[in-house]
DNA sequence: CGAAAACTTGACCCAACTCAACGAACGTGG
DNA sequence: CCACGTTCGTTGAGTTGGGTCAAGTTTTCG
């Protein structure tokens, strides 16, 4: 892929988040970025690392973030498909408080994160756009504390395979509520709070319940009336209308 | 308190997420906050609702934002002291995706959105400050998920209270690792996860093994590197040692 | 084709939940 | 300043959702 195709692909990603005119395009053109590939399971960055000279803009595959619990366990704490920065965090905040890996073959944006920088404080579109993509990340995460504090396992799976489901829509990688979901049982349980097995036992009494279909790691739902439903999901907190600045 | 009083509050907390010049504190200080009284347990904001005209500022007394399951149960998501903005994400985004409420007698300076949008655009230091400030919360969030999902209710509530001493410190409103801490057993279950039956004799075994003391409401630990050491607890994601930008 | 990783399944266990009752503290109004 | 209702905290007894352990089975991939 191109540099030129890339920075395509965050334009479009940004637009999501607010609107851009031309000339905050063209300073997104003038960043240079560079294209790195991960192979999974690489760190992208490990916990308590100083910032690296660049953000990461994921083109393709997946990635996520974890923390690490002094009983060993692991709790991942998003995960990252393309069209997602992967570590705002980084662009102002000066030790990382948590570790980023690939999950699948990745590919990312490398931008400097002066340059990202320096467009932020210039361009006032631009950081909009940023502060909205910050700020739904943010959301996320307090879904997320409600789905692993306050729902059953059922729920809770249920739950993160709709989130799934509408964020691949929007990032144009999946269509008609299927999409494939190359994580193991173990790693969705690690985002979920839940042991592996206790996962695949969830994930099977979905199935059996003809709520979900499994084919390999490709996931699809019967009716999304339904698993919503099951799910307890409202589409709410992804904030996806945020594109216009209507009323502000 | 003055509305001056407020200001000076306000410009001590940014300047902890991020130098300021003599220019930007004056812009501050031409905000026109209005400072607003609520009662527990008024409601800030609620979700669902389009954003307020303004954005609060904490100045004295807590508050803690929520979300609801269908099944009726609770999550706190984040809870707030002195020196805290409550809804920064309401600056950027069309709609709450959860609700606020007063804690205690809460004390608020109430900014304009539009000022506040304003001088974030137009300040560069001020914005790197605001960055900081909701990148901290970002990373306060991804504890607690971490908290919630992988740590035994002993942990989880150690960690808590542990979190709780090191943000008041940092504010202010505390010292010694001490502090009072006017939330309920059932509002401690509704922010970790657990039920105020299990809070309780969660708080009651970590008195009997000495390593907390209880007074009324009031909180200290005999040795902070005990409690620390139960509690899973590193201060690294508070990411208090922001101030400078060093090696940015 | 063989080894490793991922997925399944069953049997058993336990941390946390539920239910229920009671005691203590607190604010309010008479 | 006391009576009293209400909220909050405490405790016990019994239950259960999800964890643990262990042994297959299937898939993946070099």
């Amino acid at each position: 892929m191109s540099d030129n195709t890339i920075l395509e692909q965050m334009i479009r990603k940004l637009r999501t988040r607010g609107d851009l005119d031309e000339e905050d395009c063209s300073a997104i053109r003038a960043l240079n970025p560079v294209r790195r590939v991960y192979e999974a399971p690489a760190y992208i960055l490990r916990e308590g690392e100083p910032p690296r000279r660049t953000c990461s803009f994921v083109i393709s595959g997946l990635a996520f973030r974890q923390k690490l619990a002094a009983n060993g366990a692991r709790q991942i704490v998003s995960i990252h498909i393309a069209g997602d920065f992967l570590d705002l965090q980084h662009l102002f905040l000066h030790t990382a408080d948590h570790s980023a890996q690939a999950l699948t073959l990745l590919e990312c944006a490398e931008i400097d994160r002066d340059a990202l920088q320096q467009i932020v404080m210039e361009r006032p579109a631009i950081a909009r756009a940023m502060w909205v993509d910050a700020l739904v990340e943010g959301s996320i995460f307090r879904e997320w504390i409600l789905n692993i504090g306050r729902r059953d396992a059922r729920t809770r799976v249920a739950h993160l395979l709709c989130e799934f489901a509408l964020r691949m829509e929007a990032a144009g990688i999946a269509e008609h509520h299927r999409y494939d979901l190359p994580m193991t049982q173990e790693q969705i349980g690690d985002a979920v709070g839940l042991t592996p097995v206790h996962v695949n036992r969830t994930l099977r009494a979905l199935a059996a319940d003809g709520l979900i279909r499994r084919e390999k790691r490709h996931i699809s739902f019967a009716s999304w009336e339904a698993i919503r439903n099951v799910a307890d999901f409202s589409a709410l907190y992804l904030h996806l209308d945020q594109a216009s600045s209507r009323e502000d």
